[in-house]
DNA sequence: TATAGAGGTTCCAGCGGGTGGAAGGTCAAT
DNA sequence: ATTGACCTTCCACCCGCTGGAACCTCTATA
């Protein structure tokens, strides 16, 4: 099938199947026509990216899991591992993202929001806050 | 002072600090041995932009909160709508990654982990699954 | 005064993970 | 014969920096 199937198959973009192949994700025959050909097989890769990229895990980890499914040998602590890495690093995210939400939180709350110019938010950003928010704030990653 | 020093007092890194006037969110004075010269104002400035960044705003978000800042008449309402609008956007993020971390859960808990190729995260990345976790995973944006 | 080393400068390239658009080739239906 | 949908390649751009090369300038010491 032609490169639409194939994205309509998969809900890839036709560009983002291109570019797996550019990175050699996929790697589709051709026709005669030039037209790239996509077997069940690759239908079938492209669906595994799909569902991996979209569970977080980037490109290479894509490659990588790709091999240890193709890798009739691989142990299934390997992949466990890979999952469990992926985890912990959502929930650094969550954590980093609800300290963030907290210190927004408690700015906006003490903006009266209306039209007068005195605004927490920005006297805080500005390093004048009267407000009792600290704001050892690390960079985020 | 010189970049080196504005860096230590806003804890941005020189190449930051460059790239960070090269958008033209800072505009320091030159030597006249070609070095960047910060005055006071300047290091402010950056150090709004070290916070607001920090805060998870954009670039464009922290051209924004600069005007903002630099308008005597601005109503504190736009300022508040600026971080409200970014707390749902990291609530939206939150969810999301919980329920990755769900989903990632639940097949690391049905992986047993050993050196034994049966893996179902794999054969759920595989579409072949026979775990009992639907997977209508809509791509991470 | 020569020199070393720390700091500054510019410019170019690359990260990840695509996305947009231009210019052109191909196919099926009218 | 023409239209329009689909396909191709290529090049540039998005964000927010970061690394490195090649070069200039300042200060301290031998």
């Amino acid at each position: 099938m032609n490169i639409g199937q194939a994205s309509e198959r998969t809900k890839l973009p036709p560009k983002t199947i291109r570019y797996y192949e550019e990175i050699a994700l996929v790697a589709p025959e051709r026709g005669p026509n030039g037209y790239r050909r996509y077997s069940d097989k690759d239908v079938h890769r492209l669906r595994f990216l799909q569902r991996a990229r979209g569970l977080g895990f980037t490109i290479e980890e894509c490659r990588l899991l790709l091999s240890l499914y193709e890798d009739q040998h691989r142990a299934s602590s390997d992949v466990k591992a890979l999952a469990t890495d992926k985890i912990q690093e959502i929930d650094r995210k969550i954590k980093e993202l609800n300290s963030l939400k907290k210190t927004l939180a408690a700015l906006a709350q003490n903006c009266h929001g209306d039209d007068k110019p005195d605004c927490p938010i920005i006297d805080d950003l500005a390093g004048m806050a009267d407000v009792p928010v600290s704001f050892a704030q690390k960079s985020a990653k």
